[in-house]
DNA sequence: TTGCAAACCTATTAGTAAATAAGTAGTTTC
DNA sequence: GAAACTACTTATTTACTAATAGGTTTGCAA
């Protein structure tokens, strides 16, 4: 399957708002790698503002599918494969969108903020079941209730991707360790 | 005491750094509301890699400043206070100074890295510090080492500042009072 | 073959950015 | 009281930004 211009787009503009920040790159460091005129990527989206509503839109559906993939795994190993993914966003050298939206959230019209919330909002409950469910199952041990420990596990792993950016790698390991040793005790 | 245009910039860059993100405001931002003009930004500052690098440092004096005032109190209330801290750089729509210069690091220069490093590493220390006191005084309870739990609690209740933009406030208090809960029982 | 839409390009605009040079008023220092 | 320093201002430069108008090419469909 051909990726075509559009999709190749929002790909450099995930890369680029995760790797700088949505006010740190421009439409040239979009159109240049791609080797296109600026006015190309305008025409697939009109305004930056649109650019970060598809990438929220863009993330939603990479997360969906995700779930489904991982459906039928156990609780403990959905956890896993969740913190394993974020290991590789830090190893890419980027952030989590969650993160990089949040703190340029300000910048980010009610368009944005619409479809940004959607996707945490998704991400947070599907953590919240595979607590509950892990619980259920005595694989999963925790004292508060789903969503929170959901919150917990959210926050500690994508505040990782950025705090290691600081004080290095081991840190995001010592992080991502703790979450599951946590857990599973 | 009068406050300096020196200290003034210092004050409105932190706010707008920690507000909108490093490359979401300019000179005007801080010189419109300061009464100046933009070349006495620049004259404090000459670029704005010197004003994020000297908010960087004031960040360090006042946590110096906390962590003295704070010295004789015992290991729960320290956390208590730091909590309650964030609590207020929530309200304030801000994010922390760590989690703000984490996702703008790429548009920062080694200088800039080096202060919060320094910084983020201070900050860290003190809560392991905080941890190991706790713990040998039978008032904090962890089974990770006094590190990684200190990187447990700085990375939930910062990312918590973020999430909370996108989830709103109830988020925040949830992982807040989790991380109390947690360490006290 | 004509018509038309998708996917570009050329060229431009209006605005904003950081940064600097040169000048000035008020204050301090020797 | 002259020199020097502080804290600005005016004025300008260079560069980049998002965004748009209008033209061109290509391929497909009627």
């Amino acid at each position: 399957m051909a990726t075509s211009t559009r999709e190749t787009i929002i790909q450099l503009g995930d890369d680029l708002l995760r790797k700088d920040g949505f006010n740190a790159f421009s439409y040239a460091d979009i159109s240049k790698p791609l080797g296109v005129k600026n006015a190309a990527v305008h025409y697939h989206f009109p305004s930056k503002q649109d650019l970060a509503e598809t990438i929220a839109i863009w993330h939603v559906d990479v997360f969906d599918r995700f779930v489904q993939k991982t459906a039928t795994k156990p609780p403990l190993d959905r956890l896993r494969t969740f913190l394993n993914f974020y290991h590789s966003i830090h190893l890419s050298g980027k952030v989590c969108i969650i993160g990089a939206f949040a703190t340029d959230w300000n910048s980010l019209n009610p368009n944005v903020h619409e479809k940004v919330k959607a996707f945490t909002e998704s991400v947070v409950n599907w953590l919240s079941v595979l607590v509950q469910e892990g619980r259920d199952m005595g694989h999963i041990h925790t004292k508060h209730n789903p969503r929170t420990t959901a919150l917990r596990i959210l926050t500690s792993i994508f505040a990782a991707t950025q705090l290691a950016r600081i004080t290095g790698d081991d840190d995001f390991s010592l992080v991502k360790n703790s979450l599951l040793d946590e857990l599973c005790s």
